[in-house]
RNA sequence: GGGCCGUUAGCUCAGGGGUAGAGCACCUGACUUUUAAUCAGGGUGUCCGGGGUUCGAAUCCCCGACGGCUCACCA
């Protein structure tokens, strides 16, 4: 029950008064002259012109005759002041400005004695009245579940937000920027796919009511991209959301962001050089720095990053060489000797993953790549010459966390076929519901020839999540995915 | 999905069987260089929801909702 006194109503009052006075409290349009941080710039350098910001209201200092009120906008914030004898009767007009309400306002810069710059009013508007009172201006929003449900008010009242969210915008822009000055083409390709394929997760299941058809949203963008390399762009990449409908935690959302790259007559080496290469970059480029604060360590992507196997990681972290165990009984059996419990899968790629996210990835602090992956669970990958065991596969971790995975892609249409096949026997004959499924198509597409060519998928979120040392990805999504209430 | 923790005013938080509290915000008044403005006054509430125990429940018990962490799953 809403109190009389209570201060949607109090706020409505003022909006009544407002119009009452045939001002349009939420008028269409005003022109800025200047962002508060270009007057503040102006000002600085000695120019001062009669500017017009605008901004909301985020304190407001009331001293009878003369009031002082800070604007924020995008740019940062400014003070203003207002005295009853510049602006005469309208100076009354104060009294219906909120904290939280928008205005614009002209005047001319100045010092006040404590040295700040401010803009002294001579015409202010009321641009938008706010009838809800932000939250509290010293500690700002706290309670996490309001701050992810109502983000608007976290970004108003938490300035590390804010900023936060600005490195993620540069991060992604100075990725774009890397690719697309190395020959890159940026591509977009379907986020509805008739058959889920590319990495090994659950779907999110839709349908196509004219098609009467069942459509899935992707969990990769992988076979798409590498059918663009069949038809001759020989550097693509997609930016894009990801969807895998699968458990959420401080390092999942369901929906996420992952960059794909494919370069053609490359292999996983070149990748790797490229990936290294290019995060030291972005790291350089938005942070002024290649070494990072995270979670108490300090890591440092400048290149070369550390390169181990696969095998030797696994060795190191619990003595399992998985090569000795030439079929998943005896893999299965060694690591419950172990005393780790596991499914009853005999997935290889299970298996494997349960290996080194046992044993390997949480010391994997300083960037580091894994190398050359069992054949079995990459079935989009080429084989070693030297071993054919294993694949031309890297995945790279910084912070404990897996952050991208690539390789030197398969493109003989044969062995690709048969790798499919033996993909659907994991299926039928073990009950692996993630394991990759036979796409006529895109062997189509192979059977016209693919170049040899290295693949990449870089996980976004994390690497944001590294760039500002946040431990929860929720913290780096501005809408992370929560229950409806 | 399991375990642990949390949910009290618009916000940040105290209170843990006996009249619902503080700071900020808000309202009234004073104040023409303040900046967490200051000063004087005002408490505005479904104590997450439902049930139970009790003379009496925000507080104890049970069920549920939502969130956080964690385990499982995954990337």
């Amino acid at each position: 029950m809403a109190r009389i006194d209570d201060i949607i109503h109090q706020r409505l009052e003022k909006l009544h008064r407002i119009r009452q006075q045939d001002i349009d409290p939420y008028p269409h349009r005003y022109h800025r002259s200047h962002t508060t941080k270009e007057a503040i710039a102006l000002f600085e350098r000695g120019e001062n012109a009669q500017v017009s910001l605008a901004g909301r209201i985020t304190a407001s200092r009331l001293m009878g005759k003369a009031t002082f009120i800070d604007i924020r906008d995008s740019s940062g914030k400014i003070q203003v002041y207002f005295r009853s004898d510049h602006l005469g009767e309208k100076y009354e007009f104060l009294r219906e400005f909120d904290i939280g309400d928008i205005i614009g306002v002209s005047g001319n810069l100045f010092k006040t004695h404590t040295e700040e710059i401010t803009l002294g009013a001579t015409d202010f508007t009321m641009l938008s009245k706010s009838l809800q009172s932000l939250p509290e201006k010293w500690h700002g929003l706290v309670d996490v579940e309001k701050r992810y449900r109502q983000r608007y008010l976290d970004l108003i009242s938490n300035e590390e937000v804010r900023q936060l969210f600005l490195v993620r915008s540069r991060t992604i822009a100075h990725i774009r920027r890397y690719l697309d000055e190395r020959g890159f083409i940026e591509v977009e390709t379907p986020v509805l796919h008739p058959i889920p394929g590319g990495a090994r997760a659950r779907p999110f299941i839709t349908h196509h009511h004219a098609l009467d058809q069942d459509l899935y949203l992707r969990i990769a963008t992988e076979l798409y991209l590498k059918r663009l390399i069949v038809g001759g762009l020989d550097k693509v990449y997609e930016i894009g959301r990801i969807f895998r409908n699968e458990g959420i935690s401080i390092k999942h959302n369901p929906e996420f962001t992952m960059l794909e790259s494919y370069e053609a007559y490359a292999d996983y080496n070149d990748v790797m050089k490229m990936l290294e290469e290019m995060i030291s970059h972005v790291a350089q480029e938005v942070l002024g720095t290649t070494k990072v604060s995270f979670a108490g360590d300090t890591i440092d992507f400048s290149p070369p990053w550390q390169r181990i196997t696969l095998r030797e990681a696994i060795k190191e972290g619990c003595g399992i060489d998985f090569l000795e165990h030439t079929n998943a009984y005896s893999l299965r059996d060694a690591i419950r000797q172990l005393g780790i419990e596991t499914e009853e899968t005999l997935s290889p790629a299970y298996l494997t993953d349960k290996l080194v996210s046992t044993f390997v990835e949480p010391g994997l602090i300083q960037p580091t790549f894994l190398l050359d992956y069992p054949v079995e669970t990459s079935p989009l990958a080429k084989r070693k010459p030297e071993d054919k065991r294993l694949v031309e596969r890297f995945e790279a971790f910084a912070g404990g966390m897996e952050i991208a995975n690539a390789f030197t892609e398969l493109n003989d249409p044969e062995e690709q076929k048969n790798r499919f096949i033996s993909q659907e026997d994991w299926r039928t004959k073990f009950g692996d519901e993630e394991a990759e499924r036979y796409q006529a198509d895109f062997i189509l597409a192979l059977e016209h020839g693919m170049p040899p060519t290295g693949g990449l998928g870089l996980g976004i979120d994390r690497l944001v999540m590294l760039f500002t040392n946040q431990q929860s990805i929720r913290e780096v999504i501005l809408f992370p995915q929560l229950r409806t209430k």
